[in-house]
DNA sequence: GCTTTTGTTTAGACGTATCTAAATCATGTT
DNA sequence: AACATGATTTAGATACGTCTAAACAAAAGC
């Protein structure tokens, strides 16, 4: 029904959009890797298909379809990513972009059979929250980013959202997956934090833009919080 | 590299053609659902890129790369096959229209692994020959077509052919899958062959047209010859 | 408030994949 | 050998997704 390229520009803009703010032409642009012109006539034809609300000069935002559509491949994305991990021996580095292509691709079935084989997971191997099959998204707890923890705290790695393949390797390497408990040494005046990785035992430094992506919860409330971890390289 | 529908193109091609005929257009164009105009037209790019050897009003045949293009496809779409089967519960009817999909956007990772999960398998949940990694079809011993054989013939299902979705469930729910046994108990003159399929011990009557997509081999030779068998709805 | 800057859109183009209608070629029949 | 038939190709059109260059609007600066 919806070209691949046409959902990928869903999956940004609703990435991008924000409840006061739409997302504008330039960003979308520049997380499509394309130039403004192509997102203009993108956005133009969206809007026709009912896919966006737009606006010259005032950027788009998704209407309830669009929406849908693009939960519909988000929960594509996130399924496929765990079931490359659980299934074929990925790790969480390697993933994303096998998923960016086989999203726009699988049938209703086939999602299907992967969720049922997986056991209706809450979460992907980034720890981000798999959209249900009636594309509901069961907003996570208390959570925090690293980036805004004070120094002595101490936490659990709960998600590690948007980073790179280098950026997750790095952190694999480093002793970090889902449920690695930190603690904050340092908040550095220079935008550098760091922490000590309690599995290694080791100090971990990290520039603010990378600790902002990575959002922990507060340790040890024992079950209830049922979570799995994976990776490691 | 090739788009999608190239890759289409390339496998009707690598069907239609033979060792002496290559492809016609208005046989490609009803491979392929769509008008002769739009085979010209695609046939004249793929001679371009090199894919094709075209003449106008001749017909197209394999170049050596459009063949290795045209095997690559055949061995993502057989090992999809044979995953879906083994690993996600499909069974042979289902498999094709969602191979058929997904062949095209897998990366070389991905069917290596998906190959490895296999163990290396070689034929797909319809007997097809799997190419190899480096697109040699090993090609298949001593097969014939059921629709060939005489009256008394007693022989092993090894293969079925380019079926459709309703003739392989029909097949099934027969009890004919990769391996059953069947004796071949009467040839009418008006195109229709009866056999007994020794599992069920029913005979079971077939269109010479639906016989000649199954291939048999003689049956009982111990060892040597292994291969697996799935489905049964 | 006018002007510069920045971001956005329009204009015009191209490659892919498809169609219909019309022209053309190849061939088998007389 | 000319002709009729059927298959094939050309011509011309449309939709998608992208680009560059040029025109334009909104925001920021003075
Ligand atoms: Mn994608
Ligand atoms: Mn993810
Ligand atoms: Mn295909
Ligand atoms: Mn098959």
């Amino acid at each position: 029904m919806v070209a691949p390229k046409v959902e990928d520009y869903l999956k940004s803009i609703y990435r991008l959009q924000d409840r006061d703010t739409p997302a504008m032409t330039a960003e979308v642009a520049a997380a499509m890797g394309v130039k403004p012109p192509t997102v203009t006539a993108m956005l133009q034809r969206m809007a026709d298909d009912g896919l966006v609300h737009y606006q010259r000069y005032q950027g788009a935002r998704l209407t309830e379809r669009g929406e849908k559509g693009a939960l519909k491949v988000l929960r594509n994305h996130r399924l496929l990513e765990l079931f490359l991990t659980e299934e074929l021996g990925y790790d969480w580095a390697e993933v994303h972009d096998e998923a960016d292509v086989l999203e726009h691709h699988l049938s209703v079935t086939l999602v299907e059979r992967i969720e049922v084989l997986l056991g209706s997971p809450a979460v992907d191997p980034h720890g981000e929250p798999i959209p249900t099959a009636d594309l509901e998204i069961r907003e996570c707890e208390t959570q925090q980013s690293l980036a805004e923890c004070q120094e002595g705290t101490v936490a659990v790695v709960s998600e590690v959202r948007e980073s790179s393949a280098d950026v997750l390797s790095y952190l694999a390497n480093s002793g970090i997956s889902l449920g690695t408990e930190l603690e904050v040494v340092e908040t550095a005046p220079f935008g550098m934090i760091t922490c000590e990785v309690r599995t290694t035992e080791k100090p971990l430094s990290l520039p603010t833009d990378v600790a902002a992506e990575i959002y922990v919860s507060r340790p040890a409330e024992p079950a209830e919080n049922e979570r799995r971890q994976y990776n490691e390289a």
